[in-house]
DNA sequence: AAATCGGGGAC
DNA sequence: GTCCCAGATTT
């Protein structure tokens, strides 16, 4: 990992929050994209939060990126540093207990917890609890647990003694006392390990409550102008994708849409005279909380509308690496573009 | 206290 | 299909 051992603060929080949900193999090219494009907190402050979304393209969660920008800005009127402490870590946007316990203490020694994932799981499995971890009560007592454990004092070679605890232990439950199939056998803290001799590990942690999903109907008009531009639209608070661009669009309930219900609902376009293609085999994407029926049309104006509503715009497909669309919508436009390129071998 | 916010990998 | 991932924020 490109930030073992890291002592800035600035790349230890870019790290910790680019991993926050999110697997350490997903997270490391965009480490170090984010890096390159923005070597210090400052250049990410001056960054536009447009090009910040585009360049976290495909990493989901999309709250961390607008985040991680309003929180650099946030630094830089800081006067260009960090907060020192943990208290002043979790001020910053989208910095959260987990955060800013791993920053406090890797950057600066603070011996202070780390409380993620996998240190639920080595605690809960170590002393045998099954307070749910994703409730209030299970939390608290997991807190107070894990700050218990961690030590004071100096380490050589770490930033302190907890900076090192934090690390392992994470490291341990990743490794060892892993989700599915722990390695009790190999475990060094077998003897002492209250779920293994309870007989417990396989239900531990406990989650409790199930997630409410939905499902949800969008019908895309892939809209090009006579020039080939796309026709794309910056989508806006209160959903998904919040900044993200994706195309004009027509939701509807339990099923998709009609060809007359869509092109009567995009009624400010001229797609009568437009041709048209369509609809696409529909795809299924899958959120955390939703799943979506996605189904695209495609339209080659052969006039424009001289304004277009709010949110949207003109963009050529050269310049689409300068906004960020969702992962369905990128599938899409490449698998538009395979089959173009079949067509024309054609 | 509960709901919401992505996308992918392992099983 | 299910679960989970170096969680945070909003309601």
């Amino acid at each position: 990992m490109p930030w073992r051992g890291e002592r800035d603060p600035y790349r230890i929080w870019l790290s910790e929050i680019i991993l926050q949900q999110t697997r350490v193999a997903q997270g490391i090219s965009y480490y170090l994209k984010f890096l390159e494009a923005y070597p210090s907190v400052a250049d990410l402050a001056n960054a536009k939060e447009t090009e910040v979304l585009a360049l976290w393209q495909g990493l989901g969660y999309y709250s961390r990126a607008r985040n991680l920008h309003k929180a650099a800005q946030q630094v830089v009127t800081l006067g260009g540093q960090f907060p020192d402490n943990y208290q002043g870590l979790l001020a910053l946007a989208g910095v959260g207990p987990y955060s800013a316990a791993a920053i406090a203490s890797f950057a600066y020694g603070e011996s202070v917890a780390v409380l993620d994932g996998n240190v639920y799981r080595v605690l809960s499995r170590y002393f045998n609890i099954d307070a749910p971890i994703n409730k209030p009560i299970g939390q608290k007592l997991f807190r107070k647990l894990a700050q218990e454990l961690v030590p004071s004092g100096k380490l050589r070679g770490y930033a302190s003694a907890a900076s090192a605890h934090n690390q392992a232990i994470m490291d341990f439950g990743a490794t060892v006392c892993t989700p599915k199939k722990p390695l009790c056998e190999a475990c060094p803290f077998a003897d002492s390990c209250g779920a293994l001799a309870a007989g417990t590990v396989a239900t531990l942690p406990v989650k409790e409550g199930k997630i409410k999903r939905r499902d949800r109907y969008f019908d895309y008009a892939d809209v090009r102008s006579t020039a080939g531009e796309l026709l794309l639209r910056e989508r806006g608070a209160g959903d998904i994708w919040q900044g993200l661009f994706d195309f004009a669009m027509l939701e509807s309930t339990g099923r998709f849409a009609e060809r007359p219900e869509l092109e009567m609902h995009l009624d400010w376009l001229p797609l009568k005279q437009a041709k048209y293609s369509g609809p696409r085999p529909p795809v299924k994407h899958v959120l955390s909380h939703q799943d979506l029926f996605v189904q695209f049309w495609r339209y080659e104006l052969t006039s424009e509308p001289k304004v277009l509503p709010k949110g949207y715009r003109w963009i050529k497909a050269s310049k689409l690496d300068q906004v960020g669309v969702p992962r369905v919508i990128d599938r899409y436009l490449n698998d538009s573009t395979l089959l173009l390129d079949f067509d024309v071998l054609q």
